[in-house]
DNA sequence: CCGATACTTGAACGTTTCTTCAACTGTTCA
DNA sequence: TGAACAGTTGAAGAAACGTTCAAGTATCGG
């Protein structure tokens, strides 16, 4: 009777506490959010099979160039693809080893599904 | 040129032919798109910990129990999370051994961000 | 039965997100 | 130089999202 406090709130407390930092988790979240949209799942997806340009990127996924370079910017932003100029054009690559890990994770738990 | 074909087309189609079907990849964004909300990340990591009352994932988060039943919905649609009902309270768990392996993923990628 | 507690649900609202369109930059080559 | 091509960018509109608020259901204690 002497504590007085709410037990609830403490053991909530504990529990905030071993939880990651809300920057962490902020940027799982945004890491997450990247693979959440179809149209950038397909554009990882296409370049774990190899390096594209924009354009083929673009006729891969049946998609305006526009779009497809509006999603790279995204993704470019995330660190998880980088162009690289070549005269005209710009090849994208995987700029992180983690896309194929996480993806494939997603894959795996999507097709076991029952 | 007897063929007469875009060759860019002819490529783009045989990668194409190489993505999961379009199916998976709605599936696999959707997964992701679980993960890709602050407030839903902290749920499953607050889930990763124990099994929970809706009144104490609330507390942990700071948040209304309103918010989080909201989210927790929307979390037991996707089959990452379910609730039982004890008397009064419902105590919700991870539904799924995959929450633990992506997340754990996640944070592993976010952690090494130099 | 009545009130309190625990949670769910629906509507509303402000934000964010994604695509489209049009304009723009940069590069090649004739 | 200038036309064609590859891609980027900004603005705009539609749709999806997340929180709040108010009302509803279900369970327990008195």
């Amino acid at each position: 009777m002497a504590d007085g406090g709410k037990i609830n709130t403490d053991s909530a407390a504990a529990l905030r506490g071993m939880l990651p930092s809300e920057d962490v988790i902020y940027d799982l979240a945004e890491l997450f959010k990247m693979f959440g949209d179809p149209t950038r799942a397909k554009i990882l997806q296409c370049l774990q099979i190899r390096d594209l340009y924009v354009g083929e990127i673009a006729d891969v996924l049946e998609m305006s160039i526009s779009a497809v370079s509006h999603q790279l910017r995204v993704l470019r932003a995330a660190k998880l693809v980088k162009g690289t100029k070549e005269g005209k054009e710009v090849k994208y690559s995987l700029d992180d080893d983690h896309v194929t890990k996480i993806l494939e994770y997603g894959l795996t738990h999507v097709n076991e599904e029952k």
